[in-house]
DNA sequence: ATTGTTGCAAAAATTTTGCATTATC
DNA sequence: GATAATGCAAAATTTTTGCAACAAT
């Protein structure tokens, strides 16, 4: 019945997901391990990144130039996202008020998403 | 010098976007506009969109199936996107607690994005 | 008249998919 | 050996852009 196997590249694909805080994009994931693994295909990389998203191993945390970001730490945090750079950043607040529910009555939360745009120190010093 | 002409079909276009609150996608402003006003076009949609997002008149709100979804309600609030339906839903809280600043030091912070993924009252309501 | 705006169609760019091949169990 | 995963390339989407024609001031 249906299984699954788990090869050698989902699970490339996915520690490269996991190891990185740079909430990469499907295209980041597939330069990175390109280097080392010349034969993979950038539709393999999207086609696990979908499973990994249905099965809440892996997070979609936004848009940035029409790129879908990820994040493998699945754990509710808050983000900001560098309009300047495209950076974005963790941000891990001591009381986790954004796993707050949606206040509307009747309605089922899964997922509460807590993002910060603007522009990081980085890109304020650099002027 | 640089000045701007509001044209009827940019006017048309901001106030399609602004009657609405379905948080469309350029497509639907199109679909919707293009009945009544045959000879419009589609990049001139994703121009004024990307025109209006630049100067603040609208914002993006998030990003369903691919498709870029827009607000013309720029005061800040939150929404609630259903996974299932794909609708939008606006919360407008009366503590605007999702007006917070960016906790981290050294960041600029223009704006605040909160928003919940779940199913609506609708889809728990239609099995 | 000058400058900005649009329509159209082509081009970019991201993401998905079909199918033969390969890997995993 | 049966089933699932991959590579490759083509296809489907969304979004952007070049340019001649058109509209606004």
């Amino acid at each position: 019945m249906g299984g699954r196997n788990f090869s050698k590249k989902r699970q490339l694909i996915l520690d490269t997901i996991k190891e990185t805080d740079s909430h990469p994009s499907a295209r980041w994931v597939y330069e990175k391990l390109k280097a080392d693994f010349p034969d993979l295909s950038l539709g393999t990389v999207y086609r696990n990144i979908a499973l990994f998203k249905e099965e809440g191993l892996v997070i979609s945390v936004t848009n940035i130039d029409g790129e879908e970001r990820i994040d493998g730490n699945t754990h509710e945090h808050a983000h900001f996202v560098c309009k300047e750079c495209g950076c974005v950043y963790d941000i891990f607040s001591s009381n986790d008020d954004n796993a707050a529910q949606c206040p509307l009555a009747g309605f089922e939360t899964d997922r509460t998403v807590l993002t910060y745009y603007g522009r990081c120190s980085d890109c304020i010093n650099r002027e």
